[in-house]
DNA sequence: TGTTTGACCACGG
DNA sequence: GCCGTGGCCAAAC
């Protein structure tokens, strides 16, 4: 994509995210200072377009896989977090508060990737 | 072109 | 701590 896009900018902190942790709309619509959490979650709704896109490592505040029944099976999303070590349970992200990871860290000079 | 709709969040009562 | 409400901004209709 020549011209970044909100989407393209919601795909590349999502790549970001480490193996084994878990960000929430709220905070990449933060980082990025633009739009809101509404459109991060539109974003990752379309990008099952895109491949390589850790979406399930995105939840709501709450910890909540709110965002599961967007996946191509209900249960998909929690298996792969699980697989990563990331505890679910009843549709919950347990130890959330200790997991939950924010794109702050990357700094606020962060230049994103864009393929 | 105007209205509706979202994988949401912060706030006030 | 729960509930209603407003705000957010792009896409679909």
């Amino acid at each position: 994509m020549a011209q970044p896009s909100y989407y393209t900018l919601v795909y590349a902190i999502t790549r970001e995210i480490p193996r084994g942790r878990v960000s929430t709309y709220g905070a990449i619509a933060d980082f990025l200072a633009l739009g809101s959490a509404r459109m991060v979650g539109w974003a990752l709704n379309n990008s099952f377009n895109q491949e390589g896109i850790p979406a399930h490592r995105v939840v709501n505040r709450k910890g909540e896989l709110t965002g599961r029944n967007h996946f191509p099976s209900p249960t998909m999303m929690q298996e792969m977090l699980e697989e990563e070590g990331v505890k679910v349970e009843d549709h919950r992200v347990v130890d959330f508060d200790r997991l939950s990871w924010h794109p702050r860290v990357l700094g606020m000079d962060y230049e994103i990737n864009i393929e």
